[in-house]
DNA sequence: CGAAGCTATGTAAACGATTGCAGTGCCAGA
DNA sequence: TCTGGCACTGCAATCGTTTACATAGCTTCG
């Protein structure tokens, strides 16, 4: 099949010794043996096998990440950040959902027990307790991060958007403009998002004197399908809130389709501001004035501090990275009251 | 550090050849011996190390699945369908996009030729002639699917949708509702999408004795930006056509967007029609008319198809599978003129 | 009773690299 | 001339499995 290392060897008359070192330690044989072994591997294309290099070094120079849905897009910006960190630094990304992870009862560790991956990036927050337990084995522990979401017990590094700060920008811009009575549409119960979102929300509003409507929305996930449902429940309340921070973009899309179909205007009649800004929320009609955290940057810094971890760098197992967010103001907020 | 299969053997007093086949080869064993290797395997939560046994079995029960571009939020979906068929059969997914796998001139193929993977499903039509060159090595060929999108000069499997079947839907559509003077907003020039699709529409059009305008749009990309950016092409058309069709859904979302901005209103002004249904498609303002593509079943397909290549199933390089296509009417299409 | 066949196990050779250790040749300094 | 040091290179063990082949014991049958 292919060449291996003794057909190298034996190909430019040294031994497989001399080959290994010619690939990984260039400076370690002289420049004549050097140039021979690398005419030689040229000439045939050689390259060295990763399995056998993985086995003998004790290393798989690839990580796994663990998203809680592959299918939903959202996460694509954060791959291509870890993506991009990764593989300048020579390590693959294998991605996998929890639901399959998980599937018939397997173990969220195989592939770590495996020793089919370094390390481990987990998007998932909302990881079962089994599998949350199997992460803190300590020779485990020390080879996982988390981003984006992260295990409220804590226990693990983990790089994150500034949820709260961005609740804050919202609250404000929405008061700045004049609305006094302002709801959060909420995601899933229980979600780490969700409760530093909303918790973002109640501080900020408090700081202005104001407090959220009795009424809870949502509760269901982040998804357009909630935004949309949630919109049903909004519009039969007696006194309607005159602004709406959702806990997610695709939530404020959703639900400003719901409204839409049923005859109410963003931003005239309800104001509505999004979390994330995703790549849409630009674009819809209208653009959706949200709170931009850095997806990319986001996956870019997990993944170099996964890296950090595997290379032995001691890291407090509670370090967090919190990574700023902005206000992107567009036109799904106006003043209240304009009809 | 970890248990070896040498420890798993002292400890339950067999050789290693025994435990080897306790685990892959359970019925070889006698039913006390499994026995008795399984309670040590559990109560030490022993698990093969996949790196050794992939170099003794030389395979590495993963794949690569490479992108244009990993930030585009549409191939969540296709990674969904990959996992999924991956997953079932005990095959890790990792992926990649185009820039990265090729960054610094390094070969597409490192990964095969490292056998770090055992096959490749691309995504990609559009890679540099250099890249195509070397998939097509023989030893090569027979582990790479495409998916999606595919190369013009053919040489692999692949699986697709039925592009051509989807723009006659959306051109009988419109021709229905009353349109004849049709646009089709394009994607990347030389693109095989973008050339399929268009090829499409004009067939529909002139199976019913129409013909485009003259007039190009497009030509950039699939993205929002660029559907945006067309729309202000398209105002400044003397003559403008009562429909567009879309290359794809984001054109579709971002032109919608920029004729908002420029006070022409879908469809009253304009009508619509999009392609692939990505989940916002049905959520924006109005809901996009569009094609859909069931891009989790074409994932899922084109992982079928490379596992039974991989697994030696002899299928024809140039073998097509194609998916259906259907028709989504939703609000962005309507009889012309209502104005 | 002996040969043949079968089952269950062990022995040891791969798989394809990396790397500690030892050896070789050469040069400089005493 | 001898010795120590240096720059290269080779030998061989090792990483953790799988599996062809050999062996041993037990049935079965003519």
């Amino acid at each position: 099949m292919s060449l291996s290392i003794k057909d190298i060897a034996r190909l430019s008359g040294v031994s497989t010794a001399t080959v290994s070192r010619t690939l990984s330690h260039p400076e370690r044989v002289s420049e004549t043996t050097r140039e021979a072994v690398m005419a030689v591997v040229d000439q045939h294309g050689y390259r060295v096998n990763s399995m056998a290099r993985n086995l003998r070094r004790q290393r798989a120079d690839s990580v796994l990440a663990i998203v809680p849905d592959l299918g939903n897009p959202f996460f694509s910006a954060i791959f291509a950040g870890l993506q991009e960190t990764f593989s300048a630094q020579g390590t693959d990304l294998l991605v996998t959902d929890s639901r399959s992870a998980l599937r018939g009862g397997q173990s969220l560790l195989s592939h770590l027990r495996e020793a089919r991956v370094d390390g481990l990036v987990c998007l998932d927050g909302g990881l079962p307790q089994a599998a949350r337990a199997e992460l803190k084995a300590p020779d485990i522990a020390s080879r996982v991060v988390f981003a984006c979401e992260w295990l409220v017990e804590g226990g693990f590094p983990s790089v994150r958007s500034d949820n709260r700060a961005g609740m804050r920008l919202a609250v404000d811009h929405l008061v700045e403009l004049g609305h006094r009575d302002i709801a959060y549409l909420a995601g899933p119960e229980g979600n780490v998002l969700d409760t530093e979102r909303r918790a973002g929300v109640v501080d900020a509003m408090a700081a202005h004197g104001l407090a959220l409507p009795a009424v809870q929305f949502g509760r269901n996930d982040f998804s357009l399908e909630a935004g949309r449902a949630a919109a049903e429940d909004f519009i039969s309340l007696p006194a309607r809130p005159t602004a709406v921070i959702c806990a997610s973009d695709q939530l404020a899309v959703g639900f400003a389709s719901g409204l839409h179909a049923r005859g109410l205007r963003v931003p005239d009649d309800v104001s509505l501001v999004g979390f994330d800004d995703i790549q849409t929320a630009e674009f819809v009609i209208p653009p959706l004035t949200t709170i931009r955290q850095d997806r990319m940057r986001l996956g870019a810094q997990a993944a170099g501090l996964l890296l950090r971890q595997i290379a032995g760098a001691a890291c407090p197992a509670d370090k967090v990275i919190t990574l700023p967010v902005s206000l992107q103001i567009r036109g799904s907020t106006c003043p209240p009251g304009r009809d």
